[in-house]
DNA sequence: CGCTGATATTTAGCGTGCGAAACATCTAAC
DNA sequence: GTTAGATGTTTCGCACGCTAAATATCAGCG
């Protein structure tokens, strides 16, 4: 049997207060501007990232370079969201068109460094629009109310599906 | 020069009165949030369909046919926001599984139908958990007023971001 | 020193996901 | 009816993105 993460489970011991089976468009609403948002700002940093001749998170991983410098390739993963492997790739491909050099740490021999070539910097300088601007300019368009409400209501989602995650791995789950 | 989606034009053009540059972390922390929720849910969709030996596009192909029938291959592309060639694949892998079947359209021979068989039945029975569901659940902490706040802000920002995206297709765009 | 377990990275295999081109079929226009 | 363009699907090539396993190195311990 699975009891990784039991999600009919955790309804139990949810308040029955708040959102009523009534709202069920409404919530699917939700989700749905909230999928189209993301799929969308994806989109269009690829088509951006496209103008360069980088895709998505290639244009990514510039521009985190140029803001914090060198990154191992840990810790590039953990800043753009992906496993190791995935980066191991990107990385790889990059650096066959020049635009990152590996350098192994003396330090720690496992360690490889990460760092923008030459070319990679003036990349980095070309392409204004750092990925998660343009979402930021969706975003212009809110009353300042508006935008407080939205970051209260989205932290609060966030933290409770943050929070169902915990519980499900508690409960047992042997990666 | 490019100028297939001018991102810094559109701005100019939008209401200046609202979200003021030292509202920068929050805008920061909204983008946080959504891209959090939206990969976090796609996480655990995986996990559910794992569970039955699917993926998750695949667990989403089968609640879709469960839920609306026979589709043809470009009406499920666009219900699952996925290219024709996507689905192509994996309505190949699904269908060497056993789970759906392809078949001829009479009527328009150019057009493929996509059913579910017994054990596509089967297993949409089995899985109750639909991909919808789980932020749904995390929806289910918010109060009434929030999820319509939510539902309302959303909408709207979804609504500027496709006019953005029109405004720059409009623009003549040469692929 | 030699062993053990932890950590960093890569490799291998698979499944999306996309755009462009190939292919089959349909439709309209002549 | 033939031709030209539109439409539906597949094929191809590439880039993620993931997990599991392999590899290399480190850190500690007897």
């Amino acid at each position: 049997m699975f009891r990784t993460l039991n999600i009919s489970d955790a309804k139990d011991s949810m308040p029955k207060s708040a959102v009523p089976p009534e709202m069920k468009p409404e919530v699917d609403a939700i989700v749905e501007a909230i999928v189209y948002l993301y799929t969308e700002s994806r989109r269009l940093t690829k088509e951006v990232a496209a103008r360069h001749g980088l895709t998505g998170p290639q244009l990514t991983v510039v521009k985190m370079l140029e803001t914090l410098g060198e990154l191992s390739l840990s810790r590039l993963s953990e800043k753009i969201r992906a496993q190791n492997s995935t980066v191991t790739g990107i990385v790889d491909r990059m650096e066959r068109e020049g635009l990152v050099a590996r350098a192994r740490s003396t330090s720690d021999r496992r360690v490889v460094q990460i760092t923008l070539t030459a070319r990679g910097h003036q990349l980095a300088r070309e392409v204004k629009v750092e990925p998660i601007q343009i979402f930021r300019e969706a975003l212009v368009g809110l009353s300042r109310d508006d935008a407080k409400d939205l970051l209260r209501i989205l932290t609060k989602l966030a933290n409770r599906v943050r929070q169902m995650v915990d519980d499900g791995q508690a409960r047992g789950d042997q990666t």
